[in-house]
DNA sequence: TGTCCCCATGCAAGCGCTTACAACTCAACA
DNA sequence: TGTTGAGTTGTAAGCGCTTGCATGGGGACA
């Protein structure tokens, strides 16, 4: 009974089992190339043994890690929990496996992950958005490693990308909200510093609103973080003008929730005397009350797709340009209409 | 001007600075013990090659990779990611990185997932709750890799453990909701096989109402695994029995908000109709209408702990035992007083 | 029974890094 | 000027694994 203290390698495992090394390291990567007999004595061992391969040492000796790498902002909410997840689970279809780490929203300290994620073996990089320091795109470039953006998919930018059109997305849910009658806006936006899909979320809502000859006065931005907390606080400091807006456009729908939850404890009724949106159509988007109207994000496809796609860039060295996915507006009941009078000016009921 | 398509290692930088390998090494792990000169002179070689240390290798020369591996059983829901970013923060503070992979409730996964993690280097790994296949305890013996169990602590238990009592907990709760008067009780709990804090927080529940001289027919129990959605459809369940409960108390927050939800969509008033409580207190318990009822559970501070222990595990061999983290229980409108007649039968008001 | 080829296995050279130990330099002191 | 020792740098031996190539044993076929 080897009560042994010292981790068992491959070559304890061959002494054990009377091979060599290689046949081993085959009875573990290519089995079918070792004969039963010899193959099932080796397992035995392993299993006897709890031989476990050292993964610096393979990755090493093979030169690939079937590992690929994602750096996200933060996976403190649901936004990119289901994509990733899906993610995740096709990459193991695949045989690949996932390493995760978040940046906190500081996108300073994503070169830091890449490279930890890269010393670390990653076959691949998914990366969310476009917005990096180009010394960044460099040094992928340098070390051979194929990354994909996703959360973004921006026509006129060549980096393979699979994911929405963030302007275009927040300009059909702007479109929707023009049509209701809204034409005093506020908008809660995340940081756009160093985020450009929540950049292009707010352009999108410029976009609409101004294009349509909205005063650009009617409409007033605030930037914070990401969290309930904050689309709370945002939403009190717009509803505490002289004109407070009739919508209030959430760049998400944790900051839409949290508008939500401050507009309840202010005795505002929604969509009465304001309206909300939010973005992602998270789970919570349909739990709380009134429901959230919001752009629905087919996330999960693509966090499929983003693996598939990168594995076929790490296996094949080669980059394609993709479509952008589509998103849709859900209309719910926290979007209310507006009597709209004579020339663009608006009352309330 | 090297457009090299090969990745520049430890040797590519030595040759490019004049120095050997050794010094180089050193310049990146022990600067003070190279003179400046030379110091400045391989820094810029390093930085002008964009080198990045293979991982691997370093922990295959230096058998340690200051790598703390954690797995928990979902990121998807804001129960972990607290406590596991405090984790986190506190490990880089101290040096350490944090791996993380995520079981998906599927108790089965978690053998392969710690191998993986060991595979990788993980100096220290940080499981969720007690109850696993002893084989894994074996395994994790022979490897000799220190664990850290979070999110419980039983006082009977020999094994390192950094977490508050769930069965203790959950009493108190049960205590306040004995004490509120209810008398016809409804349980959403997790699945509790494999899932020794869904079980404890049932038992808590089981023993305060019991020991108090319930009926037992007056305690339906329902399991149903971690989602919003599936909260709301045992909700629904437990109410559509001829002597519905008077409050529903779920396995944790996520459920408990789930309930909730449903509970509006019957057109049930919280708490007139019926109370419910939940059990974490997310930053969702306070979001809802009504705010929700439930146990408040230091998390962070769980977090910040647990990674000081093991740490300090890894670091010194020794394992200790810990007291069970305190928490409290947070009374909040979702749960509502039961007028109380005679002899333990209760009335609705 | 002899020849050929295929298949299973072994041998051994690294993969990129750390680190014990050796070697050297040079300032300080006698 | 010789000796000493502290401080800096180099040498080289692995860490545990994969894999190209070499080897040898049979089965198939003539």
């Amino acid at each position: 009974m080897p009560a042994k203290r010292t981790i068992p390698t491959l070559d304890d495992v061959a002494l054990a089992a009377g091979v060599s090394t290689a046949t081993v390291s085959r009875c573990l990567n290519a089995p079918e190339r070792v004969v039963k007999a010899t193959r099932d004595r080796v397992l035995t061992v392993v299993q006897t043994l709890g031989y476990t391969p050292n993964f610096g040492a393979r990755a090493m000796a093979a030169r690939r890690t079937s590992t690929i790498g994602a750096i996200i902002p933060t996976m403190n909410n649901a936004i990119f929990a289901r994509g990733l997840q899906a993610f995740q689970e096709q990459l193991h279809k695949r045989g690949y496996t996932l390493l995760v780490s978040s940046t906190s929203y500081r996108p300073e300290l994503e070169e830091e992950q890449i490279r930890a994620l890269i010393a670390r073996g990653a076959d691949g990089l998914l990366l969310i958005g476009y917005e990096r320091d180009p010394a960044i795109y460099d040094y992928l470039a340098t070390r051979d490693v194929p990354a994909l953006i996703a959360w973004a998919n921006e026509r006129d930018r060549p980096e393979p990308a699979i994911g929405f059109d963030n302007r275009a997305c927040m300009r059909a849910l702007a479109q929707t909200v023009w049509d209701y009658g809204h034409r005093q806006i506020g908008v809660i936006s995340a940081t756009t510093k160093g985020n450009d899909r929540a950049l292009r979320r707010v352009e999108g809502i410029r976009d609409t609103f101004l294009d349509r000859g909205l005063p650009p006065q009617n409409l007033s931005v605030v930037e914070t973080p990401y969290s309930i907390k904050n689309g709370g606080a945002a939403f009190a400091s717009l509803m505490a003008t002289a004109t407070p807006p009739t919508v209030v456009m959430c760049g998400n729908d944790v900051l839409a929730v949290g508008a939500i939850g401050r507009a309840q404890a202010m005795n505002l009724n929604i969509p009465e005397d304001v309206s909300i949106t939010g973005f992602d159509d998270i789970e919570l988007a349909r739990i709380v009350m009134p429901p959230l109207t919001t752009v629905r994000v087919p996330h999960q496809k693509m966090g499929r797709r983003s693996a598939d796609a990168l594995i076929d860039m790490v296996e094949t060295r080669t980059a394609t340009r993709f479509a952008a996915l589509k998103a849709k507006v859900k209309i719910r009941a926290s979007l209310g209409k507006i009597a709209t009078v004579a020339d663009g000016k608006t009352a309330q009921d």
